[in-house]
DNA sequence: CCGTTATACCCCGTGTGGCGGGATAATTTT
DNA sequence: AAAATTATCCCGCCACACGGGGTATAACGG
């Protein structure tokens, strides 16, 4: 193979069975290799300049700071390093969240032998390993509603106002009277049940309508 | 297997020789079935409800109806048939038109006879096949700004602003005073360099603060 | 033919944003 | 230790964009 160094892992889970179970197939492999395992997030940080980690595998449910916010912090502190959440869990808040502090990747902890070294293949190549739910997840969220009760123009409008654009602008934009704007934007309001701008862009995300 | 019935795929892809090389390979595999290969989306779209397709293999670049638009058609008519878009351009805004029109998969042209089974194969099991790159793009969508100029308390309101708060709802929520909660907005606005809720959400939004 | 859509106008009251002012505590810099 | 900076908090005034209420017409599609 000729690899000049091994992949820097660094492990944190609560668990000392998983953890000491991760570390034997992490340190099965040619290409990977443990530099420390922690049971918290906290011991984890503060040895973080010390271990310099390429990749660390996190536990979500952590005592005390959760994998979520130390991901965060990790992040912040050492923004090259890919982190690839595990978790027993698939609800999709906890994905997200995890996804949003910077997780380059989501498995669950039934994960076998094969599936985390595969993982850790995917992150060096500049992936993103997911388990299938998850991914289905992550892609479910980019859909947008083909049901929207708005018409086309209403939704280029709403488009627009999610683009921050004032009345004036949109009916510039569109060719419009700013008097025309605001009567598509009444009837926007009232099929959304809701009474401004900012409540109708809350709504549109929500509902995925635009 | 015992496999009762072959999933019925759909191809639409406009280069011939593309065409029936994805047939041949669809055809070969024992689980799935090639029930037609149209050159257009419109001859998709037309014969959807004779082949009643399970999945679609869609090809982005197509004359006349391009496949995403295209897929939102097909998503609209037949929503639970599983569209993969394949593609020889791994453009960002082109990879999130195509899931937001209603994709469930995206792969490249340069997919061989194992990738491109086993997208089908994914597919079937409820999850979304992406190239790698793919999938780290839209991971990365969801990454938020670590480098935001905004304090705590500034980006929680922010938070509050994006889910449609106005400053009366803002204030009681936070246990401020509605002038503190327009202070806060007005550094906001400074900070973003923006003059309205609406606009706020836009470049949070645009540069990942919230 | 009628419902829907897109267009346009008027009046009116308030929420929002722009511009002032000032205060305190924590952190960082000097 | 003193000075400067930052983050947080509070108040008032005013203009205007915004939101709510109507009314109306031409064009389109089933």
């Amino acid at each position: 193979m000729g690899l000049p160094f091994k992949k820097r892992v660094m492990i944190v889970e609560d668990d000392q069975e998983i953890r000491n179970s991760f570390t034997l197939i992490v340190n099965s492999s040619q290409k990977f290799m443990v530099v420390n395992a922690y049971g918290s997030a906290e011991d984890a940080i503060a040895n973080l300049n010390r271990d310099k980690p390429e990749i660390v595998l996190m536990d979500i449910e952590l005592p005390g700071v959760n994998g979520i916010h130390g991901t965060k912090v990790i992040k912040d502190k050492s923004p090259h390093t890919d982190i690839i959440m595990v978790s027993v869990y698939e609800d999709s808040e906890l994905v997200f969240e995890a996804l949003k502090a910077g997780a380059s990747g989501y498995i669950t902890k039934s994960a076998n032998y094969m599936e985390l070294l595969s993982a850790l293949d995917e992150i060096v190549k500049g992936g993103a390993p997911m388990s299938s739910r998850i991914a289905r997840m992550v892609i479910d969220n980019f859909h947008v509603n083909p049901n929207s009760p708005l018409t086309k123009r209403e939704t280029e409008i709403l488009q627009l106002i999610s683009e921050g654009k004032t009345y004036t602008q949109i009916s510039e934009e569109l060719f419009i009277s700013k008097e025309t704007a605001k009567t598509h934007i009444k009837n926007i309001y009232s099929k959304l049940q809701v009474n401004s701008k900012s409540e109708a862009i809350a709504k549109a995300n929500l509902e995925k309508l635009i």
